[in-house]
DNA sequence: TGAAATGTTGGGGCG
DNA sequence: ACGCCCCAACATTTC
């Protein structure tokens, strides 16, 4: 009988420090042997070949790979449905144990039942660990036991969670500082399965082709998160962290960035808990995917205009932040946090179309798409998430340029065209359309 | 992390 | 000096 190893999957953790499934792998009897898998039953949906979330994906796995040849160990990368592969890998190894850590999102959850189901079958522990969020959606209940769907207390009682068992600092109580403190370590190191390199696909072999899309730095200046709250809202200048596609992907840890971020700046760490607040939502209301939370909303009657919606994807509405905010998106991947909010009031109240178009087109152009987030982000624009914006507020374009644009320096980077005949007029009238929005709400929720 | 409409106040021009 | 009006500035209410 060979001696048995334990597995340990990445999916959306991929690093080897601070990572809290493969810690726990580590410390256990059996040498661990990690296991990547390109999942087709999500490449194969992706439309772009070119998408560079899968570039970036790649790029991670190959540098894993290659830290873990030096240490003299391997990951195996394979390709398919997940279940199909599992099915595979436990007739090619003595599988003792499968560790992995937590997804929250629906097909994730969907995909881990499954492969849970085949682990049990075999008679083979399934051992899986928090490790993408600070608290997960039990962990900060109200006082009655049931979830929060106030940002404001919620934040609250975060805050009290973790200064009062302080685990972010190190050296504190388990489970949070415990992963920060103890890996890596070369004792650890050692546990990993001996074994030659695994052969890499490249990425035509997955069916993609290289994106020239850049990616923002791990590495984030002090003085940034330090001036966070005086900077962040400012859509011409390099005030936000662009931290988002690595804490989707784990190429960063969330915890270490909220320890970074613990006394230095409420500010930064509030969109942390924010992160938190959207993950546990999403948890605990999975109908939020597709519908509103607020379920007479979805009496609002959003108009048919393709033509309309179009215009915004492309940045051409005739409103100059609102365009500008569009184009960044489509050149980079990336919009300034301030201007989604501002085209998502767009979208839902000057031109009264279905925020599910707009959560939609976000999802597949944003390198930081996360289905909590974004969701929740465009259920709180359209008024009809959890602790969402009155459907009486609505952003004014010309006002919010005056307060967060007012040089223009992030509009004339976008919309160089500006003021010349080549810029198209406002396609709707502020006025207009904000009367319009207020009595089309107005009828549906009355 | 809203904006517009409406109300209030008080300084200053002017007869 | 006084009353009247205008309006900017700020506050409050409404959507």
């Amino acid at each position: 009988m060979p001696q048995p190893v334990a597995l340990f999957w990445f999916r959306r953790d991929l690093r080897l420090d601070d990572n809290a499934a493969l810690f726990h792998a580590l410390k256990g009897k059996m040498p661990v042997l990690p296991v990547f898998i390109f999942d087709t039953q999500i490449l194969d949906d992706l439309s772009d070949k070119t998408d560079a979330r899968v570039t970036f994906i790649h790029q991670a796995v190959q540098q894993l790979h290659q830290e873990l040849a030096q240490l003299g160990s391997t990951l195996l990368v394979r390709q398919g449905a997940p279940l199909e592969v599992w099915k595979d890998l436990l007739q090619e190894f003595p599988v003792g144990a499968v560790y992995s850590n937590r997804d929250y999102e629906p097909y994730a959850l969907n995909r881990d039942q499954s492969v849970k189901d085949l682990l049990q079958n075999a008679k083979i522990p399934f051992h899986q660990h928090k490790d993408h969020v600070i608290f997960e959606k039990d962990e900060v209940l109200k006082d009655d036991g049931t979830p929060y769907t106030v940002f404001t207390p919620y934040s609250r009682k975060w805050l009290a969670k973790l200064q009062s068992r302080k685990q972010l600092l190190p050296g504190e109580a388990e489970p949070v500082s415990f992963y920060l403190r103890s890996y890596p370590t070369l004792q650890y190191a050692a546990n990993f399965l001996t074994t030659q390199p695994a052969p890499m696909p490249e990425l035509p072999e997955i069916g993609f082709a290289p994106s020239q899309q850049s990616i923002p730095p791990t590495t984030v200046a002090r003085s940034l998160i330090r001036n966070y709250a005086q900077t962040r809202d400012f859509p011409g200048r390099a005030g936000t962290s662009r931290l988002g596609i690595h804490f989707r992907f784990g190429t960063i840890s969330i915890r270490e960035k909220a320890r970074h971020a613990f006394g230095l700046s409420d500010t930064y760490l509030n969109e942390l808990i924010w992160r938190d607040f959207y993950s546990q939502i999403l948890a605990h209301f999975p109908g939020v995917v597709g519908q509103p939370f607020k379920a007479q909303y979805a009496r609002v009657p959003w108009r048919d205009a393709p033509e309309e919606f179009q215009r915004w994807c492309e940045g051409r509405t005739g409103y100059p932040i609102v365009d500008a905010g569009m184009r960044e998106l489509n050149a980079t991947g990336f919009m300034h946090n301030r201007v989604r909010m501002i085209t998502a009031s767009f979208l839902t109240k000057h031109l009264l179309l279905d925020w599910r178009l707009g959560e939609a087109y976000f999802a597949e152009k944003l390198l930081d798409f996360d289905l909590a987030s974004n969701n929740g982000g465009w259920q709180w624009a359209a008024g009809c998430g959890t602790d969402a914006a009155p459907y009486f507020r609505i952003f004014n374009p010309a006002e919010q340029t005056k307060k967060f644009d007012p040089e223009h320096q992030y509009i004339r980077r976008w919309v160089p065209e500006l003021g010349s005949v080549r810029y198209p007029p406002p396609m709707v009238d502020h006025a207009f359309a904000r009367q319009r929005c207020l009595e089309a709400y107005k009828t549906a929720l009355g």
